[in-house]
DNA sequence: CATTTGTTTCGTATTTTTACGAAATACTAA
DNA sequence: TTAGTATTTCGTAAAAATACGAAACAAATG
């Protein structure tokens, strides 16, 4: 096989980047939370509590979680509340499925 | 929170793992392939012919899913004969449902 | 025994991820 | 305007992931 610009589908493209969201103990724990019911939200700093870890670092991992499209910050000075973008929650949940199916 | 041993749960241990181990497009392109009829096999040098890295990368990918369990290899000289680990494989299902539930 | 074959391991390099604390930001309240 | 609050971005460092080709391996065959 040579190389090529684009070789995977985007079905597999999807299930990896998903994947890779949901690779870190920490943004597990951050989607357990969010998934708990499907309307809460929460602040930063109500999972920097429970969490070991550094707040900047928490910071980062809601970026990546946010980049991948599984939630979603609405500014609410001084707080950002945080909750689950339950489209691409349902995308990922079905694009799931159907891998393991 | 303060540091700890063992924050996370098993749980959210597991998922990460499981996710990590699907979070580059090879392995899930490799996992597709194998998925496709759960007694399917097949060698190294199949898949080899199919995607666009080197031989070498491709068996890190494989070592990256067997280490994950996802998995298992036997070995029938000059061959290896990969297959998906049904026990492994139906873990993580399950593991990935309840997760989305 | 020397070759061939399919595959992995090794050496190496580059990129990405993870992590922290300090500083910056953005808004509210005094 | 100054101070306070919640959060992110920045600078930095260390560890892990990705990738390749060359060399090593292990077994079968000539």
């Amino acid at each position: 096989m040579t190389k090529k610009e684009k070789f995977y589908t985007e079905n597999q493209e999807r299930v990896a980047a998903y994947a890779k969201a949901l690779s870190h103990p920490a943004r597990v724990f951050i989607m357990n939370y969010l998934s708990s019911n499907l309307d809460k939200c929460c602040y930063s700093g109500d999972m920097a509590t429970e969490l070991p870890i550094a707040r900047s670092t928490l910071s980062e991992h809601l970026k990546e979680l946010k980049k991948a499209g599984l939630i979603q910050g609405e500014i609410n000075p001084p707080y950002i509340k945080y909750c689950i973008n339950k489209e691409s929650w349902d995308e990922a949940k079905h694009i799931f499925e159907s891998f393991f199916k």
